[in-house]
DNA sequence: GCTATTGTTCGAATAATATCGAACTATCGA
DNA sequence: TCGATAGTTCGATATTATTCGAACAATAGC
């Protein structure tokens, strides 16, 4: 399978990286990747469909929020927290530290 | 003209706050708020049809960024800085911190 | 090569947003 | 009371997102 297409992070939008932390599954999936550092997909998909999932996936990665790569036939996904730290000094921190009320999980079922 | 609604600033949640200031136009508004202090409406329109703006100012306010007050005929617009600092600390700060690369006013004309 | 696993892409339906003119509302001042 | 001013609301249209099944692609293991 092809590599994906990450943006350089001098040319991620400020914007673009707020709209795509506005969705609560994106958000949870950050979440989730800033505790366990990296995951595959199939770790990260809480029984949703596997093509919706994939939407969310391309739509972080695009916006320059996480980096993924092949391994075998499963994708690593992880945060680009470094990268963004540099043009966004504090931002995803912030965003990081902002306790989660709602479980995405929970209104799965 | 009858008072607005504004959110408690416990109720207001991080997801619509990013989605908010996803917009090119609403952050423009949210960055001259914050260097001017307050202003009216109608002083943060570079142009664009009032209708729009209306548009704009509501999701600011509904999302908890924003408050507007009546003043005569005008309504005039504050950060609500320091009560979004309490729930989401250092998030405006961070978004502030952001040189924006284009002027939203330039790509009005 | 066959099959299972993991994810992507496509396509179509649905939903949400943005945009802006037109009509409307509220307030101020003469 | 009559503009003039400042915004809001309505309604219609256009654009963009989301969702998810079905088909597809790539890899690992046997």
């Amino acid at each position: 399978m092809r590599e994906y297409r990450h943006p350089q992070i001098t040319e991620v939008q400020l914007e673009s990286v707020l709209y795509a932390l506005s969705d609560p599954i994106r958000l949870s999936i950050v979440r989730q990747l800033a505790r366990e550092g990296e995951a595959t997909c199939a770790a990260l998909e809480n029984g949703r469909p596997k093509s919706s999932m994939s939407h969310h996936f391309r739509v972080l990665r695009e916006a320059g929020i996480i980096k993924t790569r092949n391994d075998g036939t499963s994708r690593i996904n992880e945060l680009r927290d470094d990268e963004l730290a540099e043009v966004f000094p504090g931002l995803l921190p912030a965003i990081l530290a902002v306790r989660s009320k709602n479980n995405v999980a929970e209104w799965t079922s």
